[in-house]
RNA sequence: GUCCCCAUCGUCUAGUGGUCUAGGAUACCGCCCUUUCACGGCGGCGACACGGGUUCGAAUCCCGUUGGGGACGCCA
């Protein structure tokens, strides 16, 4: 059975490029009908953050990801950790070591500049006997050597173990570190397949050392590269969105995003849209790119405007609320404004503001608009069609449309002469949604005072 | 600095030695549709980073160069 996890750490919110590793490995264990763990990585108490492990819940909960058995959270886990960890130096794997933090320093100062360190960081690899000093515990990696992998994605890994140091696996206040940890839980979990960023792609022979130490069975690893902003550079919060739910704040469906997401770094043939079942269906770590992709808002854009001109309306109505505050219209009149405002929108976002635009009189108006169609008979004309108003009464789109027609051919006014000036009375500008849908939305009476008020504007301009 | 990874239109990508005068999508431009703006339809612009090999034949294999990215923590 195919076993996958996410393991964020919980320092923020749940971002874009983790999203999509979840996606990933969520996609493999469900196409396999596997088991798909989530795992907070809250090892380093002083870098956590409450609200962080909630925020990446609520991200999960909003995409649709969702996860088998209960959530692991690695802060409760010490006594587990230690026990291997007591293991280790039992069976003389590991090691105390006493090198201070100002040492440590000096040797990684010395590394960087190329000089020989001053000190040999596995000073303490064969001290016999106790320190009565603050130390950390040291795995003993081999010290020379080859070491390889096969990985799903970039092919067969290997490194010289002469450049692999003897790692942290416990801090000075007895917690453990990543890599340890990582592997421990992995195991202990029965992860098969471990699908995660590029950036550990060392840490992955670190961690095999550690699964050979036990005597474990190596999962199969899988590197993704990662996700660029537009520029190549790595992704951050002046980028625009990193965080997940700011996707949804913005006015993204999550099938939007997941999709997009699935598209950075893995393709089927030409294919663009894929629903969650099929890319449950489709997906499969061959097909994993081995080069790093930017992120393209205009595609995700694409996307989201395609699946919004796909969603039916009550589902829209629901979030327009929840999200936006906003209340559509009831019956057809809300009918009538999705179905135009679905076909122009990419974001909901975007869709609330119209409604907003149209459902309330405007309190201004363009500039531009007023000068270009307000000029000559167009006033005369708003009032003359203010007046026909009053004795019909148009209520669907069509019957508007000829009414306006009818008007058109019984007083001769060109269409340019009518149709914009009346779209400017109504919505403030020359643009937007059909004209006969969008006076039958607002109703007759509705229609007559705002044209009223649009000829009031005009004489307070002009006297 | 050391080690590692990567390289097809602006972007996401198809492509695994001949079917490639390199396909799709997006973005951009034009036309059509249309009483506006969009949507939609049609068309256009646009790429195998460079240099050497290997081969009858290379976007595809090998080497180098360049460019980009990552790792080098008592972070994960």
């Amino acid at each position: 059975m195919v076993k996958t996890r996410f393991a964020p750490s919980p320092t923020g919110f749940l971002h874009i490029g983790g999203l999509r590793t979840a996606l990933f490995n969520w996609l493999w264990a469900r196409k396999n009908g596997g088991e798909f763990r989530l795992r907070i990585e809250d090892t380093d108490r002083q870098r956590n953050r409450e609200e962080a492990t909630e925020a990446i819940l609520k991200a999960f909960d909003w995409v649709g990801l969702n996860y088998d058995g209960e959530v692991v959270y690695q802060s409760q886990r010490g006594e587990i950790y230690k026990k291997y960890i007591d293991q280790l130096l039992k069976e003389g794997k590991a090691y105390k070591c006493y090198l201070t933090p100002e040492e440590l320093e000096e040797i990684r100062k010395a590394k960087r500049e190329g000089r020989t360190p001053p000190i040999d960081i596995r000073k303490y690899r064969n001290f016999q006997g106790e320190l009565e000093k603050p130390f950390v515990i040291r795995f003993k990696t081999p010290l020379e050597g080859e070491l390889k992998f096969e990985d799903g994605v970039k092919g067969e890994q290997k490194v010289k173990l002469e450049e692999i140091e003897d790692f942290v696996i416990a801090r000075s206040d007895g917690t453990p570190t990543y890599n340890f940890v990582v592997v421990v839980d992995d195991h202990l979990m029965g992860m098969t397949d471990i699908i995660r960023g590029d950036d550990h792609l060392r840490n992955t022979f670190k961690q095999i050392l550690l699964y050979n130490a036990f005597g474990w069975e190596v999962p199969n690893f899988y590197h993704l590269p990662m996700i660029h902003n537009e520029k190549g550079g790595k992704m951050s919060k002046r980028d625009g969105a990193v965080d997940v739910l700011e996707y949804r704040r913005n006015g993204y469906l999550p099938e939007a995003l997941l999709n997009f997401l699935v598209r950075l770094g893995w393709s089927y043939g030409d294919r663009e849209i894929f629903s969650i079942g099929e890319m449950i269906q489709l997906f499969d770590p061959k097909n994993i790119n081995k080069a790093p992709s930017r992120f393209d808002q205009s595609k995700l854009d694409w996307l989201n405007s395609y699946y919004i001109k796909n969603s039916p309306n009550d589902r829209l109505v629901k979030i327009l609320k929840r999200d936006f505050g906003v209340e559509v219209p009831a019956g057809e009149k809300g009918e009538w404004l999705l179905g135009q405002l679905k076909e122009r929108v990419k974001t909901l976002k975007e869709m609330a503001e119209e409604i907003g635009k149209i459902l309330t009189p405007p309190s201004n108006y363009d500039p531009k608009g007023v000068k270009r169609f307000l000029k000559g008979d167009a006033p005369r004309r708003l009032g003359e069609l203010k007046e026909k108003l009053k004795g019909v009464a148009p209520a669907t789109p069509p019957e508007w449309d000829k009414l306006l027609e009818e008007f058109v051919a019984e007083t001769g006014a060109k269409p340019r002469e009518v149709m914009p000036p009346l779209r400017i009375a109504v919505v403030g500008e020359a643009r937007g949604i059909d004209l006969g849908t969008l006076l039958a939305i607002l109703g007759r009476d509705e229609v007559v005072d705002r044209i009223e008020k649009l000829l009031e504007f005009l004489q307070n301009r002009e006297g």
